[in-house]
Order: C-alpha cells, then sequence, then structure tokens
RNA sequence: GGUCCGUUGGUGAAGUGGUUAACACACCAGAUUCUCAAUCUGGCAUACACGGGUUCAAGCCCCGUACGGACUACCA
C-alpha cells in the first residue's frame, strides 16, 4: 500500500506539515521549573464544583512555579454545544477569581501567541497531524457506519469479548487503496482510526502525579481520531493540543484515567514528548449512607450557580476546595489565618488519591469564620453585590439607609466583642438573618413561652417603662422589676434553686420582649437592637405584637 | 462481562513497618450569658473493609475476597 498516495487522496487541501506547526509553537521561554497547565471544559454550559476544583489546582500550580495557566474550550462535540456557555463558563471562573493567562476570549497586550483556543478553529492542525500519521502507516480511513458498529458491539457483547474497534474486528484496516478509492467514489463519508500496534495484555508501570505508580495495559483499539465531519476526537485533540500548547501537566478528572493507554499511544505514534498527568479524585456525596459521585441531575450544589444565588463568598469556597485538595493547606491556614490563599505553598502530591467527600457543614464553617473577620463595611459592599445581582428591588430596603445597615452589621458580627459572632454564612442568609429591622419584609412568628395574657400583660408593661435613653443596664433593671410584678424569678440562680416557686425566669422574660419587637426567638442583644432600631420602631413593633395578642386571649 | 482506581471514627483527612492512630468539621454534655452566637472544659465508649501470609513487629509489604467508583461512543 502507498499510504504517500493515500494521505494526498484524502486530503488534498492539507499542505501543512506537523513539523510546521512545531515552528508557528515553538517551546515556551519559561523558567526550567515553571509549569503549564490549562483548563479544558466543554461547552455545555454546565460549570460546575469539579471544574473548580481542578482549576484552582491547575491555577495555583501554574502560577507558584511561575508558569502559565490557560484556558481552552473543547467544542468537538457538535451536539453537546450551548449558546452562551463560554460565556458562563468565564463569568463563573471571574466570580470565583480564577485568572487566566491565555486563552479563549482572554484579553492580553503581549500573549495568546498559542491559539486559536478553540478546538473548532484548529482542525487544519488535526487534519495536518493525522495526514502524516496516515503518511507513516499510523492510521487509516474506516468507512463502517454506525449502525454496522453497533452490530459488531452487540455481537462481541454476545460473545463476551471486549468491544470495540480493534484486531480481526477492524475490518477496514485491511483495505486497500482500490477499495479506499472505490469507497471515495460513491461518496462514503468516513473517519480516520489510528492502527493500533498494542496488545492490552502487556502492563506498564506509569507514574501519575497523584496516584503514583500505576498498571496501565497497552491500547490495542483503533480509536477514532478524526470524526466524518473532519473534527478531532478528545483523545486526538488532547495529544494534538497540548503538545502545541506545550502543557507540562495534564490535570484532569480520574474518569480520564482509563483512557490513558490511548493518550500513550497517541503520543507514542505521533512521536511527541510525553507530558506529566495528573488525575484528580472525584467529589463525592453521601447519599443514605451511600458514598456516591456528585451527579448533575441529584444535586443542585454541585453546580456552582448554587453557590452564586445564595451569595457564598468566591474567596470562602476557594479556601474550602483547598482543604479538598491539598491536606496539609488547613493546618497550614489555621496557623496563618491572615494570609492569602496564593501564600500557600501548594503541592501536586498532596493531593488525596480517593473521592474526597463534599461536606457542605464544613463549607459553611469556612464561610461563617471567613464573613466573621471581614470589616461590616466590606459585608455591606458584599451585600450590595450580591443584591444588585440577583434582586434589586431589595436594594430600597437594605440600603435606604447605609449608617442603619452598617449598625445593624455591627451588631450581628459582634465587632465590639472580644471575639466575634460567627452567625454570617452567606448573603441570602445575612438579608433573611437581618430582616426584622426592616418593615418591608419583617414577617413576625410570634410564639410567646407564656400564655397570651401573661405575654400581653409583660409586653405592656414593658413598653409603659421603655425608654429609649436608658443605658443598657438601666434597660435589664426594669426588666427585673416588671419580673417580680409577675412572680417571675429576676435572677436566674433563684429560679434554679426554686424553680416551683415562680411562674417563669428572667430569661423567659426577656425571650417575650424579644418575640414581640424582632418576631423572633434568637438574636444579638435585645437592648442594642432597641438602640438601632430607634423609639418609633419599637413602640410600633410593639403595639403590633399587642394587637396581635388581644386577639387571641 | 473486561480493564483500571480506591476502601482509616458521623465527615474530611494525616500517618508508608516500631510507645496511648494527629488535626479539622459535625454532634453531645458541663461552665458562662437575658436568648442565640462566641468562648472554655470534657465526651464521641471496640476508626485502620474482611480473610490469609511475610516479619521480632503491619493501617502501612504480599495474596485473595467483599464493597464503592471510573472507563468500556464518530461524548468530553
Amino acid at each position: 500500500m502507498n499510504y504517500e498516495q493515500l494521505a494526498e487522496l484524502l486530503f488534498p487541501n492539507i499542505d501543512k506539515t506537523p513539523d510546521d506547526y512545531k515552528k508557528i509553537y515553538p517551546k515556551r521561554q519559561l523558567d526550567d521549573k515553571a509549569e503549564v497547565l490549562r483548563i479544558a471544559p466543554s461547552p455545555t454550559g454546565f460549570i460546575h464544583l469539579g471544574n473548580l476544583y481542578g482549576a484552582l489546582a491547575d491555577e495555583r500550580i501554574a502560577h507558584q512555579s511561575n508558569g502559565v495557566f490557560f484556558l481552552r474550550i473543547e467544542d468537538t462535540d457538535n451536539k453537546r454545544l450551548v449558546k452562551g456557555a463560554v460565556e458562563t463558563i468565564i463569568s463563573t471562573f471571574k466570580y470565583f477569581q480564577i485568572d487566566f493567562d491565555e486563552g479563549a476570549e482572554v484579553v492580553i497586550n503581549n500573549g495568546n501567541h498559542y491559539g486559536p483556543y478553540y478546538q473548532r478553529q484548529r482542525t487544519n492542525i488535526y487534519q495536518a497531524f493525522a495526514k502524516d500519521l496516515i503518511k507513516k502507516g499510523h492510521a487509516y480511513p474506516c468507512f463502517c457506519d454506525e449502525e454496522a458498529l453497533k452490530a459488531q458491539r452487540k455481537q462481541q457483547k454476545a460473545e463476551k469479548l471486549t468491544t470495540g474497534y480493534y484486531g480481526e474486528w477492524a475490518v477496514c484496516r485491511h483495505l486497500d487503496l482500490e477499495q479506499i478509492k472505490q469507497q471515495l467514489a460513491d461518496d462514503h463519508p468516513f473517519v480516520i482510526r489510528l492502527r493500533s500496534t498494542g496488545n492490552p495484555t502487556i502492563k506498564h508501570r506509569f507514574y501519575d502525579e497523584i496516584k503514583g505508580d500505576i498498571t496501565v495495559i497497552e491500547n490495542d483499539q483503533d480509536v477514532i481520531l478524526l470524526k466524518a465531519d473532519g473534527v478531532p476526537t478528545y483523545h486526538f485533540a488532547h495529544a494534538v493540543d497540548d503538545h502545541l500548547m506545550h502543557t507540562t501537566i495534564v490535570l484532569r478528572g480520574e474518569e480520564w484515567l482509563g483512557t490513558l493507554p490511548i493518550h500513550l499511544e497517541l503520543f507514542k505514534v505521533l512521536d511527541l514528548p510525553l507530558p506529566k498527568y495528573a488525575h484528580t479524585s472525584q467529589l463525592m456525596k453521601m447519599d443514605n449512607g451511600i458514598k456516591r459521585k456528585l451527579s448533575k441531575r441529584k444535586d443542585p450544589e454541585l453546580s456552582l450557580d448554587y453557590y452564586r444565588q445564595l451569595g457564598y463568598h468566591p474567596y470562602a469556597v476557594k479556601i474550602y476546595l483547598m482543604t479538598l485538595l491539598n491536606w496539609n493547606f488547613e493546618e497550614w491556614y489555621l496557623k496563618n489565618p491572615n494570609a492569602d490563599i496564593t501564600e500557600f505553598k501548594f503541592s501536586v502530591n498532596k493531593m488525596g488519591q480517593s473521592g474526597a467527600l463534599f461536606d457542605l457543614d464544613k463549607l459553611n464553617n469556612i464561610s461563617k469564620t471567613y464573613l466573621a473577620k471581614q470589616q461590616p463595611e466590606t459585608i455591606k459592599d458584599y451585600l450590595k453585590d450580591f443584591i444588585n445581582d440577583n434582586d434589586p428591588k431589595l436594594l430600597d430596603v437594605y440600603f435606604k439607609d447605609e449608617t442603619y445597615l452598617l449598625k445593624i452589621l455591627n451588631l450581628g458580627m459582634g465587632t465590639n466583642l472580644k471575639k466575634r459572632r460567627k452567625d454570617y454564612i452567606f448573603a441570602k442568609q445575612i438579608l433573611d438573618s437581618i430582616s426584622y429591622y426592616f418593615d418591608e419584609v419583617y414577617q413576625p412568628q410570634y410564639e410567646f413561652c407564656f400564655n397570651n395574657a401573661l405575654s400581653l400583660d409583660i409586653i405592656k408593661s414593658f413598653k409603659d417603662t421603655y425608654n429609649e435613653d436608658d443605658d443598657n443596664n438601666t434597660w435589664f433593671k426594669k426588666l427585673k422589676t416588671i419580673a417580680l410584678l409577675f412572680n417571675i424569678a429576676a435572677e436566674m440562680s433563684d429560679h434554679k434553686a426554686n424553680p416551683e416557686k415562680y411562674v417563669g425566669n428572667i430569661s423567659q422574660l426577656a425571650e417575650v420582649i424579644r418575640v414581640a419587637t424582632t418576631g423572633l426567638k434568637n438574636t444579638p442583644d435585645l437592648w442594642t437592637i432597641m438602640q438601632i432600631m430607634g423609639k418609633d420602631k419599637v413602640i410600633q413593633r410593639l403595639d403590633q405584637a399587642i394587637s396581635y395578642l388581644k386577639d387571641r386571649s
């Protein structure tokens, strides 16, 4: 068989060679230790926690080594293209402050020398490499249609054989030039397949940067390199692109581990140097006692939009992911609570080998701790951004009076306390938790610990004696005085000693007042809340509770 | 079915042959407080999947079993 002739027959219009492209995309001028990594999502419009998990690792390794981190769009599958997906990807990464040095839609002054970064725009490049493989006898055209392949697979399954296009099953492998010419003349569509020479019973040791030594078998599948439309499959595009873009570490999910033999063979027949590989473990979730992979359909928290919509702080999410990514991060972060993530020395070999279980409790805790460290002004601005993005109507409610809001946040965060409060988790929850300060969104859930008549009397008595100018002490002494009126223990210790002597205790009395003014059983310091609200609102709230109770007693 | 990867307490996770298996989260109890949060103290009683083997000694090495996961597409 004259492979030269075959190559010309199949790709008459491709005149560049792999060597030409290697000259166009020369080796990067970087330090010896610099690593080049990429994130290569397909534009399906769904970007999830796993993507961010990988991206964060890529970004850290690249930038920590003075290397390059770039974005490549793997849009080779026509069927899965979703409009606007690239914009979503970019805006999501931007929200989480993952910065690319180059790649799709990245605007920089003096870079992007390795594009285009959309694979569909690179078809000529792939075809040049494919043509070269055909010339060398490493690839061939295949005219089998999907029906035929399906039937073949069915038969293989029935005979309990490995499915696929290989060995004796690879019928088009043996077509001669005349037969191929005939097929082309008949206008039959074709794909280009690898002519594999591997033997799957032969095993090799392979070093994965995360998993360590692993076993790989040789590939014997004549995998498709170029689909019928001339666009490459993932495998072929990966080999060609990651070489021409000079990726040094291919960091990807462990679902790719199974196809590693294919990639190894591709690099070999293409005669390209092998990059390092790092396969990350999957994010798992506990579901009814079973540890399972997070799934798009069942787990809304897998979608990054979920966190954006609730208003989790992007930096807190990153801190959490870092704890999953590198086991020693958490300890480091505890010792250096004010350091930036970028100061941490990230190592690939400290990444977990088994599936990390996604733990919302822990994320919440990290988020609380992070928010508690911020200035109230920062939280205020953050809330403003959140409202602007999600529900601009609320701007008039919460931001009508910014000093008022700031006072609320100061109290809510406990900025005057020795140790700050850790109530705030994410923006939406903060807004809900302070909604009682704002009449427009105030929805009291009245539930008094005393009966309605007694509660009513307590609130009335409190209202009669309430004076906005009282300091905290005076205010509390008044509560105690009221307590005695109703045979309620003014000291907790008294009540503890002789509970049967009293109707209740001061804590319960305070609760009645608290519920009357805020609609909640648990709030920060009540006296301060009243100070912030101001006399008019306090009185109005007390009246509201009084009329509620009057209707019911 | 085949191939590969994995399995340490409620959860994440350290530990690669040698005293009481670190740390963090969650949970529980006590202290404190007008409630909550925060804080402090203590607890979580038999956590190294199971069965063999190697060794003076194994969570760490070897073999097998079970369980979980991934891949097995003209999807990535």
